[in-house]
DNA sequence: TTATATTAGTTGTCTGATGATTATTGAAGT
DNA sequence: ACTTCAATAATCATCAGACAACTAATATAA
């Protein structure tokens, strides 16, 4: 952990425990002194911070404390693990496995994950449960080859990540994500217990490992009634560069 | 424009005109050189970018780009003008006005744009198209105490953006998104030429000016099939702090 | 009371140096 | 020929101190 990233967690800490009306933070040579480093690394640390929208900071002024984004449950742009997602949202986590198997990977997958023609891959399914009722169905798909040592079915029963670490050393470091609104068709509103037709989220993601190479390829699907999902949009003042005349036409 | 952001598009620009074989950055004294700034200025806009996924840094290595964000047309996190929207999906875009009123704030608008009770807005309603085909509608509201000039009705057909800007002097500078799925009703099926119970995505924003105050609300609903979200999610190794029983029982 | 100048405090930028990490090179040994 | 290990150069990370630019409050003058 770099000290940028510790100083970084240490200001985060010092927000969460100032009170409501503490709007302003320490000077950057006040913070330096606090935290025992330079101000360089207390400057890079406020810019991540700022950037994450947690602050802003005005030139000659202050560096202050953004009220309106306290209160947010799950940030689209950061990744949760599920059962950290469902105590978040007020419920008592739980998992009920539902597939495992070894298969050929489609063209699809194979351009996901930039694997060989004819790879095999690892796809596990899991339904996850709040208050014993089911809210998200995912389904994991890893390469093979990842996977050296031998491994027990049940550690692939719940989540995924956390098994790529431990047996695969292949730690998650981001991932890009597609959101798209469905509607449950027989199955899914089987699984998730839901009506047919009733709305869904549904992410298609792909996830790297710190040496951005593709490592996991997952699909979600959420009730929305149990999470909110919230994302801080930025104003792009950017000047594009050149378009496609129809891209996937 | 701070330095930093000027460097920060200069760096951009510089990524999006080198081959795609060319990988690597130039080391960070060479690029103060190039641009002729600080090795401070040009570290603060690596970091930027680097948070924003389009470098990475590898510690005694040096800087890289990261191919795999390139050929995303539409980041959840960056708010684009509608019309450039729908420019970058390769269409042509237009515009048909729907409604314009003012109306007493009902009580969930009084709380998301912090007004006082009682207080009157200005609503608009747009349907933007794609090549005359009917992909986006939304609603903005915002205060009707900020719309100090008279103005035309024709100003608010339209991106409601460059109306705030030109006649309110408020700017946007982020806002707060909730992405929810939804099915189209019998309304929405009309008025975007879709099917009875397609699904949609449904955005509900809160937008900020530069003083963080909240400036706008809106309503927006696409088309998915005309639109394609990604976002890049970063793991948080972050500890939760206290968790509400039951938020919102 | 109003307008203007002063001043203290804060963030933005710059310079130069040192530490830490990585990848490469070359030499030694097998 | 191959491997192993040490030296080396390149690069990013952090540091210290200074000055510039800006803001907000204060003091002063009209």
């Amino acid at each position: 952990m770099s000290k940028v990233e510790h100083t970084v967690s240490q200001i985060r800490q010092l927000i969460q425990t100032s009170h409501a009306e503490e709007h302003r933070l320490p000077s950057e040579p006040e913070l330096a002194r606090m935290l025992v480093t330079s101000r360089a690394t207390i400057r890079q640390a406020l810019a991540e911070l700022e950037m994450d929208g947690l602050i802003y900071r005005k030139h000659g002024s202050g560096t202050f404390i953004n009220q309106h984004i306290l209160g947010i449950h799950t940030r689209l742009e950061e990744v949760w693990d599920f059962d950290e997602m469902i105590r978040l949202a007020g419920y008592t986590p739980g998992v009920r496995h539902q597939e495992l198997h070894l298969e050929q990977a489609g063209s699809e997958l194979v351009e996901s994950l930039s694997l060989e023609p004819g790879e095999e891959v690892l796809s596990t399914a899991n339904v996850f449960l709040a208050n014993e009722v089911p809210v998200i169905y995912c389904i994991d798909v890893i390469p093979a080859r990842l996977v050296s040592h031998a491994y027990r079915e049940e550690e692939l029963h719940g989540p995924v990540y956390t098994f790529l670490a431990e047996r695969c050393d292949q730690h998650i470091d981001h991932n890009i994500t597609e959101v798209r609104p469905i509607v449950a068709d027989a199955r899914l509103a089987e699984l998730l217990e839901c009506n047919l037709g009733s709305p869904l989220h549904y992410f298609e993601e792909i996830g790297y490992n710190t040496s951005h190479e593709p490592v996991i390829f997952s699909k979600e699907y959420y009730r929305p009634e149990f999470f909110r999902f919230k994302v801080i949009r930025k104003m792009t003042t950017r000047h594009p560069t050149h378009v496609d005349e129809h891209p996937e036409a």
